[in-house]
DNA sequence: GTAGATTAAAAAATCGATTATTCTGTCTAA
DNA sequence: TTAGACAGAATAATCGATTTTTTAATCTAC
């Protein structure tokens, strides 16, 4: 028994990426911001080189911009964009939605009714809400999870990282909130009796009403 | 005029990016093999920062797998993944396909023909076919790109490099090979004639077909 | 006064060396 | 004979320092 078992981020430049991904996605950077690579250094405490390797990685997973030679920058935000995200992920989670109603089985509705469970018991004062964006994230991610698709998932993990830039920009709205918490109850629901057609009306509805809000805080914004 | 204009990639870090980007996709790594990270130093001629950036940006973007703490790897092949990526091409590029026919102006109709042009006068033996890979990812991507949807076109073009690990695994089928030429005429004609529907089946079996050739070069693959 | 050149300061990218980890082959004890 | 421990070699990850490039400020010529 002397292994130490480290699963997965030990290493400096895992736990920096997950820190910084986490940053980005929460909106403590500003959008169109230049990072200061020494000023991270200091306030993250990890060396340059785990440090650049994580921007990197960052970079080529879309949560920054790296120019040239003037380092790395956080992407600016546009009502396009949001746009375009909230069209993609309906058209890609609807996908990955039906196929999951095919396909998922009896784990997956027990994981279901479990995550969704947990997302309603989250105490969302606590720990900045952050202890609820992970149990919302996992939610989503385990609607589509059984989808058959690595990529299909893949890309709308990406994209809800980008929209999530968009619908944290403000504080939270306690009345839409509460609508938006009762449809995950009402997708599992409808999951669990395999009606994909309702469930993807359903999750079209959802995300519209996310993108209501997103734009919402954006117009707000800065 | 002092200004020495030098474009994009003058940069360590970008120019070993592209090399790399384009020898795995082009098959000159076996998958699943380990990469020795002071070999790759040497044959590239580039220094270990620059390498190691470059290494993290490609597994993040999907050409290669970081394993804890022992290094890089190239991804393995499976006929379960190469369903899933004809699969979601077919979806993603008819979508984008569709949308680029109702978007598409006058200036995507010149480069159309040109891009299809340049591709059936390439010199197919020139450059081990190098030349002839990019002129035919150029046309692909000029079909699609007036979709009016960043996301989708950075995610085609992530498909496209996986498709084309298992498509370049073998030697050139001229036979097949013409077939497929011929299909890109095809798509320019319908796509100038704004019939999204044929357009879309033609691409459907395009792709299909391509499937079976990189399917057939799979399975004799090693 | 202004456009362009010059230079000093700041920041990014890269290098060479060090440290930490994993791998491989050998040895020992049951 | 073999499972486990160990040591040495190989490799990956990280650090500190150096080099290169960009940015900003000042100066000069018109």
């Amino acid at each position: 028994m002397n292994k130490p078992m480290q699963l997965s981020s030990t290493k400096a430049s895992s736990s920096i990426y997950d820190l910084l991904r986490r940053d980005l996605v929460g909106g403590r950077f500003k959008a169109g911001e230049k990072l200061a690579i020494n000023t991270l250094k200091e306030q993250y405490q990890v060396g340059l080189s785990p440090l650049r390797e994580a921007l990197n990685k960052l970079a080529a997973y879309g949560l920054l911009i790296q120019e040239n030679q003037r380092g790395f920058r956080v992407p600016k935000l546009s009502r396009e964009e949001l746009d375009d995200i909230a069209r993609l992920r309906t058209e890609l989670e609807g996908m990955a939605l039906e196929r999951a109603i095919a396909h998922g089985d009896a784990v997956w509705e027990a994981d279901l009714l479990a995550a969704a469970h947990r997302l309603k018991r989250a105490d969302i004062t606590l720990d900045n809400g952050e202890e609820w964006e992970r149990l919302h994230t996992h939610f989503h991610r385990t609607l589509v999870a059984p989808c058959g698709s690595v990529w299909l998932l893949r890309f709308i993990e990406q994209l809800h990282d980008q929209f999530d830039r968009y619908r944290r920009l403000g504080p939270k709205m306690p009345t839409i909130r509460q609508e938006l918490d009762e449809q995950h109850h009402e997708l599992v629901e409808l999951a669990l009796q395999r009606d994909a057609t309702a469930t993807r009306a359903l999750m079209d509805d959802h995300i519209h009403k996310s993108y209501e809000v997103a734009l919402a805080r954006y117009q707000q914004h800065a």
